[in-house]
DNA sequence: CAAACATATCGCCTTTTTCCGATATAACAA
DNA sequence: TTGTTATATCGGAAAAAGGCGATATGTTTG
């Protein structure tokens, strides 16, 4: 985990928000089918509504998360599902708590 | 806590080591008297030498990871003594735990 | 095949961060 | 008081991040 960098991904609300978001995709995101939201997570366009930002903007941010660690991406057909990656999080909780 | 003020804190390499190095002073900073240590921290000059960067700089660093709630620091004569803050650290690790 | 759609990438400009040297402030010492 | 030391603040140049529109890539549909 390249610590300064998570903390650069962490470093702006819009992606702070996303994350919160992803921790309950059905409260946020009712406009997407129950199934992929379980499988594979919410795809960009429906991320990309709710920041109110432009796609490419919205794009950038979710590969940045990725990136970092804090997310996974799923490609199915012309849609990329993000979900939260708890993994990488817990590494984070992990540096916080050891490191700092 | 502003957190994204917090995160941008630590998106520094510097930043990081300074506060790695506050948990455990007595190993990192052996030049300075054990007593200032132990009561109100590390001076700016003796974190300064082991960041190697210049004076402003450190100084700038320091205020910034107080103003965020990281490091406290304590004016003592001529000195300012810099140690951490555990409570804002612990502030911290809840927001990750509960908010991202 | 072509058209439509979802996402990714590129180029660009603006804003912020990084880090410095110079200078200011504050405390101490002679 | 003057000089010295420790820290803070200011101003600026270079690098990075923020965010956009345009365009490219990949997928589905007709």
């Amino acid at each position: 985990m390249d610590s300064v960098e998570v903390f650069k991904a962490l470093s702006n609300k819009t992606r702070l928000q996303i994350l919160s978001w992803l921790k309950d995709p059905e409260t946020h995101f009712p406009a997407q089918e129950q199934m992929s939201l379980d499988c594979h997570g919410v795809c960009v366009g429906q991320i990309q509504i709710k920041c109110g930002l432009s796609q490419s903007t919205v794009s950038e941010y979710l590969s940045l998360l990725q990136r970092t660690g804090l997310v996974t991406a799923t490609r199915v057909g012309q849609w990329t599902y993000y979900k939260r990656n708890e993994e990488g999080i817990k590494l984070l909780e992990q540096f916080i708590q050891n490191e700092i």
